[in-house]
DNA sequence: TATTGTTATACTCTATAACTATA
DNA sequence: TATAGTTATAGAGTATAACAATA
C-alpha cells in the first residue's frame, strides 16, 4: 500500500479505536463504580499521588480541563464522598483534593474490571513485538502532540 | 521493561494521544469551517458516499450515535445549509441526507488544514517502518474493539 | 408487529466571565 | 498585580421514552 493511503487508514483506525475504547471505559466505570471515566481517572491520579492528595490546579493541568470544569467535577466527587477538598497549608489560596476511604474503595471496585477491559480490548490481540511497536509509535505521537496542544496552565497564561 | 508496565504505558500513551488529537481537530474544524469535528466527520462520510447521500440510520451506525443524537446533528447541519434531508424514494419511512454545494464547499475549506494537522501531529514523527507497525497494531485493536462494542443498530435491537 | 425518524425532556459536561481571597 | 478557586450562566451534546408514519 502506498504511504498516503496507509496514513489515511492508520488515522481512521486510531480515531475509531479511541472512540470504541472510550465507550467501553465509560460503560465499565459506570457499571462497576457508578462513576464516569473522567472521575475514575481523577480518582486514580489522586490515589497515585503522595498521601493521596493534589492541588486542584495540578489535577486540572494533568487532564485537559479548565478550572471551572474541575470545580464541577470536584463538587460531584465530594458530594459522592469520594474526595474531600481542604485548604492547602502552604498556600491559603489553594485547595487540596484528598481521596477518601470511600474513594479508595470505589477505585478498588473499578480497577480490576478496568484492567480487564484494557487487556481484552487492546492487548489480547497483540504479540510482544507488536506491543513494542505500538508502544513506540504511540509514545512518539503523544510526545509530538503535547508540543502542539497547550496545557490548561498555558491556555490560562495566554489569555491573560 | 517488563510487559505489564509496558502495557500500562502504552495504554496511557494511547488515551492521551487520542485526547490531544481530538482537541487539535476540534480547534481546526471550528477555525476553518465553523463546524465541530463530529460535523466534519458526518460531512466527510456523506461526501464519500455515492451521490453524496446516505440514510440517517446508516450515518448513525457509522458513528457511535443514537438516532436522536443524529437527528439533532442533522438539524444543525440542515439549518447551516450543509446538508438537506429528503424522503427516501425506496422506503418512505427513511430520510436520506444529502450534502449540499455549501456542504461541499465547507468540507473543502476544512480538509486541507485537517490533513495538515494529521500529518504534523501524527505522521511527521514516524518513519516508514514505524508507520507500518502502528497501522498494524491499531487496526488489530480496532477490529478487536469492534467485536466488543455493539453498534448503534445492535443496541437498538437489544433493547427491543 | 417491526422499523425509521423526530421531538420533548432531562441530564451531563464544558467554557467564559465575574467574583473573592490570598501571594 | 498575579494566582487559586468557585459560581452563575449559557451552550453543546447525549440518551430515553413517547410518538407518528410506513413496511
Amino acid at each position: 500500500m502506498d504511504s498516503p493511503a496507509r496514513r489515511n487508514e492508520t488515522y481512521f483506525a486510531f480515531i475509531e479505536a479511541a472512540n470504541l475504547l472510550q465507550a467501553l471505559m465509560e460503560e465499565q466505570t459506570k457499571r462497576d463504580g457508578g462513576i464516569s471515566y473522567l472521575q475514575f481517572v481523577l480518582l486514580a491520579r489522586l490515589a497515585g499521588a503522595p498521601d493521596g492528595r493534589m492541588r486542584m490546579t495540578d489535577l486540572a493541568d494533568s487532564t485537559v480541563h479548565s478550572r471551572s470544569g474541575l470545580s464541577y467535577q470536584g463538587r460531584l466527587l465530594e458530594d459522592a464522598g469520594l474526595i474531600e477538598r481542604v485548604p492547602s497549608t502552604d498556600d491559603e489560596r489553594s485547595v487540596t483534593a484528598v481521596i477518601t476511604e470511600t474513594g479508595h474503595a470505589t477505585l478498588e471496585r473499578v480497577l480490576p474490571g478496568h484492567v480487564e477491559v484494557v487487556e481484552q480490548g487492546m492487548f489480547s490481540v497483540l504479540d510482544d513485538s507488536q506491543l513494542d511497536a505500538l508502544s513506540d509509535g504511540l509514545t512518539a505521537v503523544r510526545d509530538r502532540l503535547r508540543t502542539l496542544v497547550p496545557s490548561a496552565a498555558q491556555r490560562r497564561k495566554k489569555r491573560a
